[in-house]
RNA sequence: GCGCGAUUAGCUCAGGGGUAGAGCACCUGCUUCACACGCAGGUUGUCGCAGGUUCAAAUCCUGCAUCGCGCACCA
């Protein structure tokens, strides 16, 4: 508090980032108020797994939610940017079951559910606020005061009040079905949470002795041999010709012995293996079907964690599926029966938590059959929700018109709990049944929000939600406690703007909340969804934690600050494709603040407090300024134009160009002319004055991606009033060169692009003739124009001269270089400023390697076209190597000669 | 197998029918009184390959290759 005007040398961003987080908190500049009049902007977060740390992804996705929120509030909308967190289901649950046994040894069946799910909320009440914590970190301006959490009371009688009202419409139901297990997690998954891996792996063709004819044998291909013991039935291609006679007879499963038919399938690929399927009803989706169409017997051979259970017989039960399969092997081989063993790599579903390979499993499960299904696909088809990039439109179409039912049931114990009740005495019998809806669900059945009056009378199924069923509420469920409930939010603020994500959860995510949407408020859930990049490392490969090339955002955000991982993240992000992720950006983020900080304080060196109110009458300003003020309405179009079309990249790098070349290198560069003791006071207040018209301008177009640097540097500056924030800071709308005529704009721009330019051709000349940094050459100038000889002072100091001379119709000099440019000719005497000695042996030694290098290339061809016989691009690569060095030649002599003259 | 992307300077990426761009890296100068996280200058590319359309193609079209992603899979 001691030097309030002074802005310090070294930025400090985590000093100067957390002070405003606070200030914003304590100003609540974040609320989105529901009974504004303006118009609304929304957005809700992507909840993140309640467990989660963050990491770069959360840091791009959610620095694009706050630059759009940001955005919108300076351009004087309402906003809501509603946070929370997901309870996410497998996660959590292995997260606190692994805990449990590290520290305590134990499984969640020791504790009992009601224990373990205090286990669970109470790590999550001392943990669970980590992520929310981070991103308050990273800047977002989220409506904390709204939080939500899937598991919020609220929130889960919205998820009950939903699957009730699914089941009494028939659209849930329960039935035993084919679904994809889990044997790690100990759980059905949809889906969506199976990942295909390719594996190398093993065929084995064996051989099955025919029941009715024991010296004929059939060969059979398998990768799985340790469900032989499940097989009830092997199949052939009934265009088979190998097989036609034996459609019908029987074949001899060797262990455990037993005859099962052979049957005739059109699934059965006849190039494939042998083109003989061995059938096993319980372990494989397709044999499943098989099997229900021909009637085969369903032995499942396997436990829930796919060990092997007493139907493999009691050589094998217990064991493990992968040991079984080598044990299965060699148990054949005895017999006889093993014909060979080829590699073969195949594609094997992987549990997305689990990674483990999952086994298709026959098992009662609640389903779902989507509602609003063809809303959905229209709404995107034709564009009233618009995705970004729109070819993922595309892939959303094509999942939404091959939809499968959605096994929304779940064998854990963190999540909502399914809301059916089974009658006390029947529990065991109706928990058991085939399949129950709607339709037969009884007196001994109960569904509902709350639990049946009678509670002591009724048994709850065991089972929880999946996570996404209740993530796929989010948008409306944040915002209105109960179905059918109105709330002023919803009112406000849904349907809601702009969805930010990743493609990667475009079906467990998107699609559902649109088909939500349609269903439960009658409503598209959004009008916008922008689909962030995968962002990968320098490899190639994707950011992980397990692959430890993951790093740490607060690390970054430590060294370069938020805004400089904001901003430098943003610049080479989001276009669509997978980015490549490279602390190098980071670094350059944090440079631009620093340049900002530092350009800034440099006004401040100049002195004059700043006026905020000030104006300068348009007479006054020089060329510089009006043409640097025309860049700054430039650039304010331009990133209007970006915003309108998402391209996040191109506003960072628009912000960065015009401040960093436009203002810094070239606008206050040539300001420092007009800084000198001897300067005209008004002329020094003008350019002061232009200043700040600029860079209060352009900490309002900055802010959204760099707000906290922006805040400290506006207030520095004083240009808010006392109490206001720049975050709540409308953008104004008049052009801040709304009162220079067009046609002085017009010219100013045009003779400023002429000098500049000109300034670099004066560049080029000193610097070819070893002079770069010296500041006391001479430049003559034959001017084009009346205006330049008023100009002289701003070329000297930005071209590095001691005397610009205007001399109209200077006669040329031989050995003079010279320079043709938009202000007139330039002329670099070199009298007296080289030492010609040193000069020109340097050039001539430069001028002799590159006439070595000729005389090479010469040399090459010539025995190119009268020797060797090369091919026709060495040649070519050669002709145009001798044309570079003739013309570098060419160049230097000419040089020397200049020296000499 | 089907679909979608990508392929541009050493690196990370923009661009897009008319002279090939940025930042970084590299080289040369600068302890220039805002900034070395800086300033000035410079070097660097058969724009994946092959055809086609065009006065003109890195850009549009077709095919191919490589890499990546998604979907579907043959046990």
């Amino acid at each position: 508090m001691s030097e309030p005007e002074e802005i310090s040398k070294a930025y400090q961003p985590e000093a100067v980032e957390t002070k405003w987080y606070q200030r914003w908190l304590d100003g609540e500049c974040f609320h989105g108020d529901e009974l504004s009049d303006d118009e609304a902007y929304s957005i809700v977060i992507p909840p993140p797994n309640v467990t989660g740390i963050l990491h770069i992804g959360h840091v791009l996705n959610n620095t694009i939610q706050d630059v759009l929120a940001r955005r919108a509030r300076m351009e004087g909308k309402t906003v809501l940017w509603l946070p929370g967190t997901d309870h996410a289901g497998i996660a959590t649950q292995s997260k606190v079951e692994q805990k449990l046994r590290k520290e305590d040894g134990k499984t969640r069946h020791d504790l009992g559910r009601e224990k373990f799910l205090d286990e669970v909320w109470e790590w999550k009440e001392k943990h669970g606020g980590i992520i929310i914590e981070q991103l308050k970190r990273l800047g977002c301006s989220c409506d904390w005061g709204r939080e939500r959490f899937t598991m919020d009371e609220d929130y889960s009688r919205w998820v009950a009040s939903v699957f009730t009202e699914l089941f009494d419409e028939g659209l849930i139901y329960r039935g035993k079905r084919m679904v994809n297990w889990c044997p790690k997690s100990l759980t059905a998954l949809s889906d969506e949470e199976v990942i295909m891996k390719p594996r190398k792996s093993k065929l084995y063709y064996m051989k099955y002795q025919l029941a009715d004819d024991p010296k004929t044998f059939l060969e059979i291909a398998t990768t799985r041999p340790e469900t032989l013991m499940g097989d009830t039935g092997v199949a052939v291609n009934p265009n088979d010709k190998r097989y036609a006679d034996l459609i019908g007879r029987k074949v001899i499963r060797p262990f455990p012995e037993a005859e099962i038919p052979i049957v005739a399938d059109d699934h059965i690929d006849i190039e494939f293996g042998t083109g003989v399927l061995k059938v096993t009803p319980a372990h494989d989706k397709a044999d499943f079907e098989i099997g229900l169409k021909h009637g085969l017997e369903i032995i499942d051979v396997f436990n829930p964690d796919a060990t092997l259970n007493e139907n493999a017989g009691p050589e094998f039960e217990g064991m493990d599926r992968f040991e079984a399969r080598e044990k299965v092997a060699e148990k054949l081989e005895e017999m006889g029966l093993l014909v060979r063993v080829e590699d073969y790599e195949n594609n094997v579903g992987f549990s997305e938590r689990a990674d483990v390979p999952i086994e298709p499993r026959i098992s009662m499960q609640w389903f779902l059959k989507y509602p609003c299904v063809e809303e959905a696909a229209n709404a995107v088809a034709n564009d009233e929700i618009t995705f970004r990039p729109g070819r993922w439109k595309k892939t959303f179409a094509h999942w939404m018109e091959n939809i499968q039912d959605w096994c929304i049931s779940r064998q854990l114990w963190w999540g909502h709990r399914i809301p059916v009740w089974y009658r006390k005495e029947k529990a065991e019998a109706l928990q058991a049944a085939e399949s129950l809806d709607s339709k037969i669900a009884g007196d001994d059945i109960y569904v509902g929000v709350d639990p049946p009056a009678d509670a002591d009378n009724w048994v709850q199924d065991g089972d929880v939600l999946d996570t996404w069923f209740s993530s796929w509420l989010w948008p409306f469920a944040t915002m209105t406690p109960a179905q059918g409930e109105d709330s002023e939010t919803l009112k406000k603020f849904y349907p809601t703007t702009d969805l930010v994500t990743g493609p990667d959860i475009i079906f467990f995510w998107v699609a559902r909340m649109i088909m939500a949407g349609f269903r439960f408020e009658n409503q598209l859930p959004f009008r916008n969804v922008f689909f962030t990049s995968i962002i990968r490392d320098k490899g190639g490969k994707k950011l992980s934690k397990s692959a430890g090339n993951s790093p740490d955002p607060l690390d970054l955000m430590r060294e370069y600050g938020a805004d400089g991982m904001r901003f430098g993240l943003m610049r080479i992000a989001p276009t669509g494709t997978d980015v490549r992720y490279d602390e190098d950006q980071v670094k350059e983020g944090r440079n631009f603040a620093t340049k900002l900080w530092n350009a800034i304080r440099f006004r401040q060196m100049q002195g004059t407090a700043i006026d905020a109110d000030a104006s300068v009458e348009p007479s006054a300003l020089s060329i510089y300024a009006i043409d640097i003020l025309a860049r700054v309405d430039d650039l304010e179009k331009d990133l209007a134009s970006a915003y309108d079309e998402y391209r996040f990249n191109e506003l960072a790098q628009l912000l960065y160009d015009f401040f960093w070349n436009n203002y810094c290198d070239w606008f206050l560069e040539s300001a420092k002319a007009d800084f000198g003791d001897d300067t005209d006071p008004a002329v020094r207040a003008a350019t002061l004055h232009t200043m700040d018209r600029v860079t209060e301008r352009f900490l309002m177009l900055l802010h959204p991606y760099m707000p906290h640097i922006t805040e400290e540097l506006w207030e520095n500056l004083g240009f808010g009033k006392p109490g206001e924030f720049l975050m709540t800071t409308l953008l104004p709308e008049t052009k801040v060169t709304a009162d220079i005529p067009a046609d002085r704009i017009k010219s100013a721009r045009q003779q400023v692009g002429d000098l500049y330019e000109a300034v670099g051709r004066a560049r080029n000349l000193k610097a070819e003739y070893g002079l770069a940094a010296r500041k006391d050459v001479v430049l003559i100038i034959d001017p084009s124009a009346d205006w330049v000889a008023a100009e002289t002072r701003i070329i000297a100091i930005l071209a590095g001269a001691a005397e610009v001379r205007i001399e109209p119709g200077h006669e040329v000099v031989q050995g003079v270089p010279t320079a043709l440019t938009g202000i007139g000719k330039i002329y670099l005497p070199l009298e007296g400023m080289v030492d010609v000695e040193a000069e020109t042996a340097r050039l001539t030694k430069e001028r002799d390697k590159a006439a070595g290098e000729l005389k090479k290339v010469n040399g090459k061809l010539a025995n190119e076209n009268f020797i060797s016989r090369a091919p026709d691009e060495v040649v070519q690569e050669n002709r145009d190597r001798q044309r570079e060095w003739k013309a570098r030649v060419g160049e230097l002599e000419k040089m020397i000669a200049n020296l000499a003259g």
